[in-house]
DNA sequence: CGAAAGTAAGCAACTACTTGCTTTTTATTT
DNA sequence: AAATAAAAAGCAAGTAGTTGCTTACTTTCG
C-alpha cells in the first residue's frame, strides 16, 4: 500500500495546484494526471470523479489550515495576525476556500470545518461571559469580522478595487482594527 | 440600429446571468445564446470572444454599482449599509466580481472603477485632514476595511465558514464595526 | 444599392471518463 | 522459504459528447 498512498498524495498535490489556480470548470484532468506523473485512469479510480477530487483537495487544505492555526478568543488580533500569515504563506488555500464558495456552495463545509468553527464561537462567548472581549457584537458577528478582516489583503476578495495592498502595512492595520472592534466597552 | 442595440442588450443581459452563475471557464456561449434569444454568431460578432464578453458584463455591472451607490467619507456607516443593500439586492455583481478575480486577476480593473477609487481615497483623506474621522489608519486601510466589512454577509467570500448570516443582523453589525472603526479617536 | 443584421449548419479541437489488459503486491498455504 | 492465487496498482488507447468559434448565405433597412 505504501506506493499506492504515495501516488495518492502525489494526485492531490498536483489537483491542488490545478484547482487553486482554475477552479473546477477550469481544470483539466489530463493535466493533472501528468503533473503527478500517474495515469489518468487513477485518478478516476482513488477520487471518483472531478468534483469529488477537488473536494477532497479542498478538505486537505482546509483541515491542513485548522490544525496549524491556533484559535484564540482572549487574543483575536493575534489570531487574526496568524491567519494572516498563514494565507500568505499558503495563497492556494484561500483560492480553493473562493472557488469552494462559488463553484460548489451548495455543499456543506467538511465536517472538520463545521467543528471547528462550533468550537469558535463557544469559546468567543465564554471569552464575553468573562469580560475579556466586548459584549457589543454577537460571537457570530465577531468571527465573521475578524475573519473578513483577516482576508482582506489576500486579492482574492469580490470588492471592487485594484490590486491587494503591500502585505506589511495592511496587517497592521487589520490587527489594529480586530483590537478596536473587541475591546472591552467601558459599561 | 434600434433593432441591434437591443439585441446586444438581451446578450448582455443573458452573460451576466451566465457568466455569474458559472464563471468563465463554466459558462456555455450557447447557453447564453439561447437566453439571450438570438444567433450564436451575433454573440461573436458583437463582443469578440468568451473572455471579453465576461468584461463587458462585469463592466456593466460595475459600473452601475459605482454610479448608483454615492459614497460619503462624512458617513463611511452608510456607505457601508447603501453598499450592502446594494449587494443584497443585485448578487451578481459581488458573484462576478469574485469570478473577475480568480479568472481575469492578471486584467487592470475597469478605468471607471479605478477613477473612482482614487477619488474616494481622495475624499477620505480630505475627511481625515477636517477630523471628520479617525487618522488611526491610513485611507487606503479605511477603504479596504470598509469594504470587506460589507460584503461580510453576501456569502461569496474566502472564509472558512458554514452558512451565510442573517441579512438584518449582520448589517447592524457591520454598520456599528465600521463606526467603531473610523470615529475620531481624543487625542 | 450597399451596409448592417440575422441565420443554419458546420468543424476541429477538446474533455471527462472508460475499457480491456498486464504487472505488482499481499496474504495464505505448503 | 517457496508456491500460489486473489486483489490491487498500473497503463495505452480509446469514446461519446461537448466546446468556442466560423463560414457562407439570406434578409432587412436607410
Amino acid at each position: 500500500m505504501a506506493k499506492s498512498d504515495d501516488t495518492r498524495q502525489q494526485i492531490l498535490t498536483a489537483a491542488i495546484d490545478e484547482f487553486s489556480g482554475r477552479g473546477i470548470s477550469g481544470a483539466r484532468v489530463d493535466r493533472i494526471a501528468k503533473t503527478a506523473g500517474v495515469n489518468i485512469s487513477l485518478l478516476f479510480r482513488y477520487f471518483g470523479n472531478k468534483a469529488q477530487l477537488f473536494d477532497a483537495a479542498f478538505e486537505e487544505l482546509a483541515v491542513r489550515s485548522i490544525d496549524v492555526v491556533p484559535f484564540d478568543a482572549d487574543d483575536l488580533a493575534g489570531y487574526a495576525g496568524r491567519l494572516m500569515d498563514h494565507y500568505r504563506r499558503y495563497p492556494d488555500i484561500v483560492r480553493l476556500s473562493a472557488w469552494y464558495q462559488l463553484e460548489r456552495s451548495a455543499d456543506e463545509m467538511p465536517r472538520r470545518v463545521v467543528e471547528s468553527e462550533k468550537a469558535k464561537l463557544d469559546a468567543i462567548r465564554d471569552a464575553q461571559e468573562r469580560g475579556a472581549i466586548s459584549k457589543e457584537f454577537s460571537a457570530e458577528d465577531i468571527l465573521n469580522l475578524v475573519l473578513h478582516v483577516s482576508i482582506a489583503s489576500t486579492g482574492v476578495t469580490p470588492i471592487l478595487s485594484t490590486a491587494p495592498r503591500v502585505f506589511e502595512t495592511s496587517r497592521d492595520a487589520a490587527q489594529a482594527a480586530v483590537r478596536t472592534l473587541v475591546e472591552p466597552s467601558a459599561d
